[in-house]
DNA sequence: AGGCGTACCTGAGGGC
DNA sequence: TGCCCTCAGGTACGCC
């Protein structure tokens, strides 16, 4: 479900909605869904007070007064709902809630039970070998062509690595490819100079532009006060097999890499 | 090293 | 209606 701008949305908008609010305690429904143990959060998180909350590529991070946090990664259908006081029952398919001392709750909710919640102690590296934050100023077209020099694999499932640059998804990288016009089979080290720098754009552009936008809700995404984004309504690519390409009048194919449905178009996005 | 298939899960939607 | 199949915004793992 989530990638970067819906992650994004959702921590400013938790940011706003929990910051200074003190945990009471906590419910875990679905003890697989957490880190280190269940019991372990239901020890240690009540008192604590939330600090700020932040993002790091596709995981949110809960920073708490002690200087732990809670890292939550959401995957495919994962959801942070803010309750307020009074509500008659958690969201659906809560797996873990948080119960604050002013009657609101923070409810992780997932269907499909991938996404996970780990409580991370102070100083612990948990986010080693997380690649570059596209939005932050460091990533320039010369960063980015850096970390594409001499790499043989295909440029889309290239992007979807968080090793190397952190956030990208699915949707993304097939927007990213078709507004540059570039081929998702390319080797990423193969770009010219030029094609490079006309992907870093639209990469860093479609991601803030759906950061403004709040997101894409497809099926399943909201942000935390339960609302849709407002991307989806501007996807040129994804989703659109069969229909004719936005630029050139192609028809839109569905191929698939590494495993993934690749959404693009054979007559523009041509090397 | 890195590519590939598979596994983890539930729900929605299409074809019949 | 309902069964069966495919697909889904993600990642970890084992196996070449």
């Amino acid at each position: 479900m989530p990638e970067l701008p819906e992650v994004e949305t959702i921590a400013r908008g938790l940011a706003r909605a929990i910051t200074g609010k003190t945990i009471e305690a906590v419910d875990v429904t679905l003890p697989r869904v957490v880190l280190p143990s269940a019991a372990r959060l239901k020890r240690v998180l009540p008192g604590e007070r939330i600090a700020g909350v932040g993002r790091r590529g596709k995981f949110a991070v809960i920073e708490l007064d002690s200087g732990r946090a809670l890292v939550i990664h959401l995957r495919m259908t994962g959801r942070l709902i803010v309750q307020p006081p009074g509500a008659t029952g958690p969201y659906p398919y809560t797996n873990v809630r948080l119960r604050f001392s002013d009657g609101s709750h923070l409810c992780f909710a997932d269907a499909r039970t991938f996404g996970r919640m780990r409580l991370v102690e102070p100083g612990e590296a948990w986010a080693d070998g997380i690649g570059d934050e596209p939005l932050e100023p460091a990533f320039t077209a010369e960063r980015f062509g850096a970390i594409l020099r001499g790499r043989p694999t295909p440029i889309k499932p290239f992007l979807l690595d968080q090793r190397r640059i952190a956030g990208v998804g699915n949707i993304y990288a097939c927007e990213a490819l078709w507004e540059a016009q570039v081929r998702p089979t390319a080797p990423a080290g193969s770009l010219s100079a030029a094609r490079r720098a006309r992907l870093h754009a639209s990469l860093v552009g479609v991601l803030r532009k759906a950061v403004d936008l709040g997101g894409s809700s497809i099926d399943d995404y909201v942000d935390a006060e339960g609302m849709e984004g407002g991307f989806q309504g501007e996807l040129s690519i994804y989703g659109r097999d069969g229909e004719a390409c936005a630029r050139c009048g192609g028809t839109v194919v569905r191929t698939v890499m590494a495993g993934r449905g690749t959404w693009w178009c054979r007559r523009c996005q041509r090397r």
